[in-house]
DNA sequence: TGTTAGCACTCAATGACATAGAGTGCTAAC
DNA sequence: GTTAGCACTCTATGTCATTGAGTGCTAACA
C-alpha cells in the first residue's frame, strides 16, 4: 500500500463519513488537492477496490469505504483528534455541577458521550457483585422499625427498611452490626458462603428474624444489581443519520436498543481489554443490525474495572472523534468515581 | 344526533382505529350490518361531515373521525372494555415478583401499561417535595465517616456519606439526630422556614459542620427530586403505527419523547381532576406534533395525590381498552405504594 | 318522505417510460 | 506513469396513462 494509495483512501473515508455520499474522483481531485488527475485516482480506487478496502455501491456510482477499509483507516490512518477547550470545559463543568450519587455520575456521563458525539451513547452500571462490604449497620429508626444499610467500597449503598420485634434494643442492633461487619467486611456479595452464613446464624441465634431480612436484603441487592444495568442517551440522535432515513432500519435499530441485555452483553464484551476498543459493522457479532461501529472502554476504579462505557453510531462514524471523547470520558469518570468513593469532599 | 347517525360514527370510529384506512360507506354497510344501503350511509356521513364529527382526507376517499368525532365518540358512545383475566393475573404477578422500591414500581408500571396497551407509557415519579419527614437519622460508619438518612412519609430514603470531625462521637449523632427528629418530623422539605433552620443551629451550636451538610443534603434532595422525573416505555410500539410510518413524524416525535420537562407538564397538568382524563389531539396544547391522543390519571397515596401516569398514542387510539388500562393501573399502582409505605410486609 | 339503484366524476396510487447526470472503465496519446 | 477523451452504466427524477375505491347527485321506488 504506497503513500498515494494511502490518501486516496483516506480521502474517501473523511469524505464519505462527512458526506455520507458515494465519493467520486474527480471530487478527491478537486477537493483534496493530490496533485493528480481524476483519471490517475480512478485507477488508484480500482486497486483499492480490488484489495478490498472500498466498494461501489452500484456500477458506476462513487466509492465507499468498506469494512476493511474502515478498520485500516482506524488502524493505520486514523489521527487522534483532541477535545477542543470548550468540550473539555463543559465536560468539568457538568460534572461539577451535580454529581451526588453513582446514578447520578452515570446518568450524566450517558448525556455528554452522546451530546459530545452525536451518536448513541452507552453507559453499563458498575457492577455491585464484585464490590465489597465496606460497613454494614443496622439503625433503629422508630417503634418496631429499624433500617439496614449496607454500604459498598465502590460507594453503592444498600437499604431497606425492616419489621422487628419491639423487644430487640438498640444494644441489640448494636450486636449485630457489629458481627456482620466482622464478618462480612471485605468480602463481596458473591462471595459469602454457606459456611460463613451458619457462623453468623449461630452466633446471633436469638435474631435469627433480623438475620433473615438481612439476608434477603442482600440477597435481593445481589441478583438484581448483578444483571447490568445500562443507560442509553440520544437514541435520537441516530435519526439524524442519513442511513437511517429509512423507517424499516429505525425500528430495527430501536427494537435493538430495546433488548438491554444483548447490549450489555455487547458492552462488557470489550471489558478484557485495557482502552478503547473499535468494532465495524460486522466485528460485533451476534448483531441482525449491519452498517453499525461501536466503541468501548472500561472504566475502573482504584484499579478495578467496574463497568464500560460505549458510543454506538454508524460505521461511517467519526472514528478519530469519538475514540478521543470516549478516552477522554473513561478517564474522567473514573477520576469521579474515585474521588466520590473517597468521600468525595474533604 | 340521531340513532342512526351514532351508529354510523361509531361505525367510522371503530373500523379507522382498526384498520387505520378511511372508511367508505359501502365497507360499513357490509361489516356493520345496519340494514341500510350504502346510499342512505353516504347520505347520513354527508350529514356528519357537516357538523364536523368525521372529514375527508381528500374529495372522494372514505372518511375518518375529525378530533370533534372521537371526543363524542370518548363522551357518549364508547363503553368501557374491562380488562381480561389474564390480564388482571398479568398484572399482579409482575408487581409481586420484584417491588422492592419506588424505582423498581415506577419501572415496573410503565412497563405494564405499554405491554398492555401497545402505545408509549409516561409515568411520574412521586413527588418528593410534598413528602414529609418521617425520620431522621446520623450513623456513625467508620473513623470520621458517617450517613445521614432521611425516611419520607413516602418511603422515599435520602442518605449520603458524610466526613465528620473525629472528635464527633455516637452520642452527639444521637442528639443531632434527636434534635433534627423533634424539629423536623412531620415538616415536607420545602416547607423549612428559615427560622426553623437558625432554631436547629442556635441548639446545635457545636456542630454546625455537620448541619451545614445535612442541611445541604435535604437542599440536594429537594431540587434534584422536586424536578419531577418521568419514566418512559414502549416508545418503540409507536413505531409501528401507520401515521408513523415516515421518518419527518418519527422525529418529530421522537424529539419531543426526549424532552422530558415537557412531557412532566403534561402529564402533571391532569392532576387537577379527579380520574382518568383523555386529552385528544389539538386538546394537548403546546404541542407540535398533531395526530396524538393522551390518555392520563394521577395516582394518590392516601389520599394525596403523588403523580400521575399516562399513555401517548396516535389519535386513532383504541380509546376504551387505554381508559380502563389506565384507570386499573392507577388504582393498583396507589394501592401497591401504599402498602410498600405501611412497611410493605408483615 | 325516506330509501335505494345507477352513473358520472374525482383523485391517490401504481407502473411504464423517457431523460438527465454522475461516475466509471478503457483506450490512446503524452 | 499520467492524462484526456469517450462510450457506457445505472440511479434518480419527472411525465403520463391507467386503475379503482369512493363519492355526490339524480331519479325512481315504497
Amino acid at each position: 500500500m504506497d503513500d498515494r494509495k494511502q490518501k486516496v483512501l483516506l480521502a474517501i473515508v473523511h469524505d464519505y463519513i462527512d458526506t455520507a455520499e458515494p465519493v467520486g474522483s474527480r471530487t478527491i481531485a478537486k477537493k483534496y488537492r493530490l496533485g493528480v488527475s481524476p483519471a490517475t485516482i480512478r485507477n488508484e480506487m480500482a486497486d483499492l477496490e480490488e484489495q478490498g478496502f472500498i466498494e461501489q455501491p452500484y456500477t458506476s456510482a462513487g466509492r465507499i469505504p468498506s469494512e476493511r477499509g474502515y478498520r485500516y483507516y482506524v488502524d493505520y490512518l486514523m489521527r487522534k483528534q483532541e477535545l477542543s477547550r470548550e468540550e473539555e470545559e463543559l465536560i468539568r463543568r457538568e460534572y461539577e455541577a451535580k454529581v451526588r450519587d453513582i446514578g447520578q455520575v452515570i446518568h450524566k456521563t450517558g448525556q455528554l458521550l452522546s451530546k459530545l458525539t452525536h451518536y448513541t451513547a452507552m453507559v453499563l452500571t458498575p457492577r455491585v457483585g464484585i464490590s465489597r462490604f465496606k460497613h454494614i449497620q443496622i439503625v433503629f429508626m422508630q417503634q418496631s422499625q429499624a433500617m439496614v444499610i449496607a454500604v459498598m467500597d465502590n460507594g453503592a449503598v444498600q437499604h431497606r427498611m425492616i419489621e422487628v420485634p419491639e423487644s430487640i434494643t438498640s444494644l441489640d442492633m448494636e450486636t449485630i452490626s457489629r458481627v456482620l461487619n466482622a464478618k462480612l467486611q471485605g468480602l463481596t456479595m458473591r462471595s459469602i458462603k454457606l459456611t460463613l452464613i451458619k457462623e453468623i446464624y449461630l452466633e446471633l441465634a436469638r435474631h435469627e428474624h433480623i438475620l433473615d431480612m438481612v439476608m434477603e436484603l442482600f440477597q435481593d441487592s445481589l441478583s438484581l444489581e448483578t444483571e447490568d444495568k445500562i443507560y442509553l442517551g440520544g437514541v435520537f440522535n441516530m435519526l439524524n443519520q442519513p442511513e437511517f432515513h429509512n423507517v424499516e432500519k429505525i425500528k430495527t435499530l430501536l427494537s435493538i436498543m430495546e433488548q438491554e441485555k444483548l447490549l450489555c452483553d455487547l458492552l462488557a464484551g470489550g471489558d478484557r481489554t485495557e482502552g478503547v476498543t473499535v468494532r465495524i459493522g460486522g466485528e460485533i457479532d451476534q448483531w441482525d443490525i449491519k452498517e453499525c461501529s461501536m466503541i468501548t472502554a472500561p472504566y475502573s476504579v482504584c484499579g478495578r474495572k467496574m463497568g464500560s462505557i460505549g458510543v454506538l453510531g454508524p460505521t461511517r462514524m467519526e472514528y478519530a472523534k469519538v475514540v478521543s471523547v470516549v478516552d477522554y470520558m473513561t478517564k474522567y469518570l473514573s477520576q469521579t468515581l474515585e474521588r466520590m468513593i473517597r468521600g468525595w469532599r474533604k
